[in-house]
DNA sequence: CGTCTAATTACACGCATGCTTAATAAATCC
DNA sequence: GGATTTATTAAGCATGCGTGTAATTAGACG
């Protein structure tokens, strides 16, 4: 009889109140898995907060409720990602003496693989103009990163581990850009070099990398020493 | 007298109609330039026909005028940007026979200083999932790059100057993430490294650049005669 | 049972966006 | 010199944004 008035719906729209069975954390849990995957894909500005809502399944207003807004739902994500990898740059500051240069790379890469979000996060934050929390990701990362590193380097060097002859800032670079720019570019690699991004992979990069880059910037002191 | 009529306001407000003096060719291009600098700067979404308009110190209808619609004006200026660079990958692609590895690199670093806003779109456009014109972006770069970036890379490793060991697909890999990545870097580089974007650091970074790449993924077949 | 709190919805506000249109005036053309 | 074309402006449109807010209801507490 097509009857329209509110009495009879009772279809897939909720009533207004309070839900019956109590499942409180659930909807905090639904709104940030969707929004850590949207951002992440996407970059703050292009995500709508009726977006994230929509795709969790919840009303937009429990954004404001349980984050206060868009900002501090972002500010949530990024802290929950950005926790260990800024734990593991301080571990390695503080026990910098001894760490092997070699297996760090393959350390770094690991964890962009384990979480993939990290390498396009970083890069959208610090390298690009975009996202709001700039200054706090370039005081976090690369300020306290380069240094550490460098020290490294410059030991290794001191050592006879390295090539004395290269510029210890740029090699930090090149170290950062060797390991960084491969995941950065997983999306697009996968198509254009014919790739799957598995485990095996992975191992292969990282054997890849460490033996490019140190047969590089290693001395040859005894090149047929060695095979 | 507190005059609100429109007759004797005379500021700064142009009269409606044609401007008195042709100047025709300077709001579009105006408009070119100040959507350039924006769009570089900031992503394509992040951006507003307002701002640029604003920008350009010309009315926001002259973006309909001339470029039909921001996507227009957005599709003129990558045109523009990346032209050149398509046309180079297809001359490479033509004479790939006669091009020398090494100095490859040097020649995209070298377009990546001349153009610094090149590096940052690439990256926004293809690698990220931003950008109205990816889709176009992956078949003119890495689609079309990459065969003969790897082509050449095997041609080398049969002659004997390449070390066979390696992954040809992971050495153009390597050899675009070592040549792109510091300059994506840069403005953070300047801040953090310590270092100024001139043209005797990029010297210094094309020197190093190569050093490392070389020296990682060239057969050392005689060891000591070059020390 | 009455009151209070927690969780949720619907709605609306003000603002910015990209786009469209009508009006207007100089330049150009026949 | 009247008609047409070209270049420009102001105003407005629909949409989507982030954010508030009042209403509503289930459960907790006394």
């Amino acid at each position: 009889m097509l009857n329209k008035s509110s009495a009879t719906v009772q279809r897939k729209r909720r009533s207004r109140g309070r839900p019956r069975t109590a499942h409180s954390e659930d909807v905090r849990e639904k709104l940030l898995r969707a929004a850590r995957d949207l951002f992440m894909r996407y970059g703050y500005r292009a995500v709508s907060s009726r977006q994230i809502a929509s795709a969790a399944g919840v009303n937009v207003a429990m954004i404001r409720y349980y984050f206060g807004g868009k900002p501090g739902l972002y500010r949530e994500i990024t802290n929950a990602m950005v926790g260990p990898l800024r734990a593991g740059i301080d571990a390695m500051s503080a026990g910098a003496t001894q760490i092997e240069l070699a297996s760090l790379i393959g350390t770094a890469m690991r964890m962009w693989a384990t979480n993939p979000w990290l390498p396009g996060l970083i890069v959208r934050e610090v390298l690009m103009q975009e996202g709001p929390l700039r200054a706090m990701f370039i005081r976090d990362f690369p300020e306290r990163l380069v240094p550490v590193l460098e020290k490294l380097v410059r030991r290794e060097m001191e050592r006879g581990r390295l090539r004395a002859d290269l510029d210890p800032r740029l090699v930090v670079l090149s170290m950062i850009s060797l390991g960084l720019f491969p995941f950065l570019a997983l999306p697009v690699t996968s198509r254009v070099f014919g790739v799957r991004a598995d485990e095996a992979f992975l191992q292969h990069l990282i054997r890849h990398t460490t033996d490019v880059l140190t047969r590089g910037i290693a001395v040859h002191d005894a090149p047929g020493s060695k095979k």
